[in-house]
DNA sequence: TTGAAAGCGGTACCAT
DNA sequence: ATGGTACCGCTTTCAA
């Protein structure tokens, strides 16, 4: 059904059909009934490919996540979403994975829809490859990058002062009374290096001194620790406390702790980061750090929102700053 | 950059362009690669909406799912994305929460869009109104419902025998000496019924009786089963085991007993449903059932992207099904 | 080998 | 109030 076979049918023009579609207060009444009434006789629907050659758009957002399987991610999609569902935009999911290429034919993919706007959620996205991808597929389609920054115009970011969240957990473990706290990441993204440097600080800030066997990384694609654990017990014999990444990993290395005979937080103190929810209901419940990414999905959405529909850059170009929280519980 | 522009500069028609792009090889050599250079210094990419017009499809599927935040949908989406991905589709994530008509709305912008092919997430989408919403806007659209069925020509099922999942659960802790068991669900989606029903003749095998406190539900909001703790506690006395129909509710059981005093497994035991990976995590860890998640989604996209391609429906119409399996540890 | 032109299904301007 | 028509960007057939 088209629109041509609806004007056929009530005998008058596409031209006619299609007011009665967007501005119905302009055809007369009795015209537009007769052609409601058949509209609906046959539940005819307008092809939004057709509408959206000529509106160039089809009301799409895009957002690109490493992996939806994680709680960070998925909770994020799902706020952006359902935001964007209100509004009357659908979303293109993209998962991209570690892969480089993936990310940038991801890119070329959305540009090609013609997509309003784009979510990149993570640090990981800040690579020159993609900013130059960015740069030649879609100057002027406004983007929101989290956890990262990128000098193009149309590219504006939203960061968890994830530095100050590393300092919380060190203050609060060495209050706690450990002395000798180890850092365990996955990776040495952007925001790592965050986490990483507000760790550092947070030490020096104690007094507690950053050795060679204090920060050890389990690489990529483990995200539950099991690759360090037994590295770290044969090498460091008297740390009292683990501070972990990433909640997953925490209550991973809890886990494979509790195998080996080590209980937490008895024994040692552990922490997460990100405040997922098995955190709050693992045993013992996690102490960790709740990043906002809820809010943060939010202020992204309603960021996008507004320059989608304004047409127009933010006044603002500085980056939002969202404050984490230190969830005190029973690991540490 | 259009077709057009690329076409005045290189001094050609637009449908040498066109060629050059789809058909290279019907192009002289010469021109051909006079044309690409100006591609390659435009970076022109075309215009997938109108592509999408002429050919009808913008190569997309769309994967409805209640809440991408539970593990088990995140991951069946993660699955299917990453397989048409492959297979050159892109993927509309739909989050349509436990609300008809926002289901029933997502349809209908998913048959204006021309989706190629549509995933549904769970046997919460077997409902009158959706059926009939399909027949009338998509209606030669091939689908896939997991866990459930309905009788349209253009939809396929996947099952999981979640029924027998339930039941090998019931031997499973009777085989361990249970005597009185008690399973909670969240809500009487036809999958929760199936599990019922399973939960039912395993109990009737092992000459158990369901009596009137045997079956609790707690609601489609509460996940972790936090609104029945405590009136089974104040009810039932004398229960030894909690089978919950789904991970999430199990760990949640597991940490509310905990938090009452009640050990698992020393007090009582507690079996989940699902083998998402918090649940190998969990302290105890949990025993449950492999659904087999990935495999439906796997089989799910396999059998989509054929019927896609090759424009037919598939000679078999029966459901296929997927044999859950149990995975047995600490919890029960 | 190449180009002209007819669509694809709508929107919106300009006449009538 | 309504209709004719150009156009959105691309594909594809038919001629040249």
């Amino acid at each position: 059904m088209t629109i041509m076979d609806i004007a056929a049918e009530a005998g008058v023009s596409i031209a006619t059909v299609s007011r009665v579609l967007n501005q119905p207060e302009k055809v007369k009444p009795k015209t537009r009934e007769r052609v409601q009434a058949i509209l609906k006789k046959h539940h005819y629907r307008p092809n939004a490919i057709a509408q959206g050659l000529v509106r160039n758009t089809l009301h799409t957002v895009g957002i690109l996540s490493v992996d939806i399987r994680r709680e960070h991610f998925s909770t994020s999609a799902y706020t952006l979403e359902s935001l964007f569902f209100d509004w009357g935009y659908t979303t293109i999911l993209c998962n991209t994975g570690n892969d480089l290429r993936k990310k940038i034919e991801y890119l070329r993919i959305l540009a090609e829809r013609k997509v309003d706007g784009l979510v990149l959620l993570g640090s990981i996205f800040c690579h020159p490859d993609i900013e130059q991808a960015i740069a030649r597929y879609m100057p002027h389609t406004p983007i929101i990058l989290t956890n990262g920054q990128m000098p193009l115009p149309n590219i504006y970011s939203i960061l968890g002062d994830n530095a100050r969240g590393m300092e919380q957990l060190v203050e609060h473990i060495v209050h706690k009374g450990c002395k000798k706290p180890l850092l365990i990441h996955q990776d040495l993204s952007l925001n790592a290096q965050r986490k990483l440097a507000g760790f550092r600080l947070g030490m020096q800030l104690c007094n507690l001194p950053v050795e060679e066997h204090t920060i050890w990384s389990c690489g990529r694609e483990d995200e539950t620790g099991i690759s360090v654990i037994d590295p770290i017990l044969q090498t460091v014999s008297d740390f009292d406390a683990l501070i972990c990444a990433d909640d997953l990993m925490a209550i991973g290395i809890i886990r494979y702790l509790k195998d080996r005979g080590i209980s937490v937080p008895k024994d040692i103190r552990v922490t997460g980061y990100g405040n997922s929810r098995q955190g709050s209901l693992s045993i013992p419940s996690l102490t960790t750090i709740d990043s906002k990414e809820v809010e943060m999905a939010e202020t992204a959405a309603n960021m996008l929102h507004q320059m989608i529909e304004k047409k127009e850059s933010l006044q603002e170009h500085f980056p939002v700053f969202v404050k984490p929280e230190l969830i005190i519980r029973e690991s540490a």
